[in-house]
DNA sequence: GTTAGGG
DNA sequence: CCCTAAC
């Protein structure tokens, strides 16, 4: 039974989470390295619990049965049908992640199309309810690879990883320069928006109608003129700056005195898959299943809304002009999460024939997979390529998705202690404020460092000198850079932008070894 | 495009 | 690291 080859297939048939507010910008991105992140330690912790138990079952599990081929309708609405999708060769895990509430802003912006969460910084506890892990033999058993992973794909609504044989997850992220893709991202908006649009359309056939419906929502009535802000619950969470967006709650509310409450319990977020060699340690799973589910809820997810079976398509209509009124029946109101972002949509079969390519990039769109038609498409919202490549590299679309949000955050890359060697000696001799011509003397080739970059790590650093070596995180930075940092940062707040180019030789007696020119 | 400073 | 006013 056991076979040299054989593959785990965890299949997360969701992750339940009552609403949370949008995270820090600081905490939306996964990482796996080393670092401080509250939450992501949180996180870490509650997935260990799911990783154990998913290794622990998969000793006593059995095989199962091969994938059927283009199977990829799935009955609406039908979260737990499954088994019924072609996708047997996933055994179905169960898991609760269960989200501590948290305060009344949980919606980031009601009036609009769509409501930004950000799970990931609520998380408070993770349960796993009914693990049953069923264990793959061999290879992948569909015929064509790239074939199998679009239907899977689109059947997980593109979720995490292409079950791309013989391929691992590779856990640790190469460092690659996305300066240029920023940059080419930025200027080609406009025009991948318009593929974007053009790829919704295509791919409207293919794309699931399978929704996740919130299994508890519960709505009831306020009473008139209380707490208009608080529609959504108590203060949880008490230190909350109000939000500018708290304003188009009374903007544009025009209900009069009838206010529905929602209470939204919990959220379920969409399967989540996983591949992973038997050879990986367990630690390797744990980050692996860490950086699926940081991949996905550090995206921004839509939300979509149902009535009475049907979505609710316009979005600039009235709740009650849409029929969501404290008088109906609000029982058969339901709030989706929906995939967003940063989702790769492989051509399908039916779409061989023309794929929608920039063949000068090579790039292929993406598109908020199955909703992109049923949303406006927001000015501001970011549309990212993605590489094609990165794909047929086999990489896993949870990688690929950490590239994609990589484009909009860059990565971050702690300063090695050389780095503050040449940034200290640089400022030494140039002077804090000719940031560029610090990059260009010490950082030229440093493709990643910005003089931006060299600004705020001087920045810190000079902070860092500040204060006490046990208040101090990260690398430890030598204590001599920093007796330079605090010379160089005294001195050059005097002799503002005099003497330049002089070497600082002067300042602050002895830890100035030498300065070159 | 750079700087400077708050987020 | 991001954002952006100000230059």
């Amino acid at each position: 039974m056991v076979s040299k080859n054989s593959i785990y297939y965890g299949k997360f048939d969701g992750f339940q989470s009552p609403m949370a507010p949008k995270a820090p910008r600081s905490l939306r991105r996964s990482s796996h390295r080393k670092s401080s992140e509250g939450s992501k330690i949180c996180a870490f912790d509650l997935l260990a619990s799911i990783a154990d138990k998913l290794l622990q079952e998969s000793e006593s599990s059995t095989s199962s049965t091969s994938p059927q081929k283009d199977q990829i309708t799935l009955p609406k609405e039908s979260p737990h049908s499954d088994n019924d999708s072609g996708l047997e060769h996933v055994s179905d895990v169960k898991t609760n992640v269960k989200l501590e509430p948290c305060e009344a802003k949980n919606v980031d912006k009601m009036e609009g199309d769509l409501c930004n969460f950000n799970l990931f910084n609520s998380i408070a506890e993770i349960q796993t309810e009914g693990v049953n892990v069923k264990k793959q033999s061999g290879d992948f058993t569909a015929s064509d690879p790239m074939e199998s992973c679009v239907n899977t794909c689109v059947l997980t609504k593109s979720y995490t990883s292409l079950n791309l044989p013989s391929k691992r997850v590779n856990v640790k992220m190469g460092i690659r320069d996305d300066t240029k893709m920023r940059a080419f991202r930025e200027k080609s908006h406009a025009r991948y928006r318009r593929i974007r649009k053009m790829m919704a359309y295509r791919y409207q056939k293919v794309t699931l109608k399978k929704n996740y419906q919130l299994p508890n929502t519960t709505i009831s009535e306020t009473k008139p003129n209380e707490n208009r802000e608080k529609i959504y619950s108590k203060d949880r969470c008490q230190t909350e700056a109000p939000s500018k967006r708290r304003k188009l709650f009374h903007e544009k509310s025009g209900n009069g005195d009838s206010h529905v409450k929602f209470s939204i319990k919990s959220f379920k977020i969409p399967e989540l898959y996983i591949e992973i060699p038997e050879t990986a340690t367990v630690g390797s799973l744990k980050r692996t299943v860490m950086e699926a589910v940081s991949a996905i809820l550090g995206g921004e997810l839509h939300v979509g809304i149902f009535l009475k079976g049907k979505k609710v398509k316009d979005n600039d209509r009235t709740l009650q002009q849409t029929g969501i009124s404290r008088d109906s029946d609000l029982k058969s109101l339901g709030f989706t999460l929906e995939p967003n972002l940063f989702q790769a949509i492989i051509p399908s079969p039916l779409e061989k024939e023309a794929p929608f390519q920039d063949k000068n990039h090579e790039m292929i769109a993406t598109s908020a997979a199955n909703s992109s038609l049923d949303y406006h498409v927001d000015e501001n919202q970011e549309f990212v390529p993605l590489q094609t490549e990165l794909l047929k590299e086999g990489m896993s679309l949870v990688q690929v998705t950490k590239k994609c949000e990589a484009s909009q955050r860059r990565i971050r890359r702690p300063f090695s202690v050389s780095e503050v060697e040449a940034l200290v000696e640089a400022v030494e001799t140039l002077g804090t404020g000719r940031w560029r011509d610090i990059k260009l003397r010490a950082f030229d080739d440093a493709n990643h460092r910005t003089y931006v970059d060299l600004k705020d790590k001087w920045k810190t650093l000079v902070h860092t000198a500040g204060i006490s070596p046990q208040q101090r995180r990260g690398e430890p930075v030598p204590q001599g850079l920093l007796d330079r940092v605090q010379a160089a940062h005294s001195y050059w707040s005097q002799h503002q932008r005099k003497h330049q180019t002089k070497p600082v030789q002067i300042l602050a007696g002895s830890s100035v070894e030498s300065v070159n020119l």
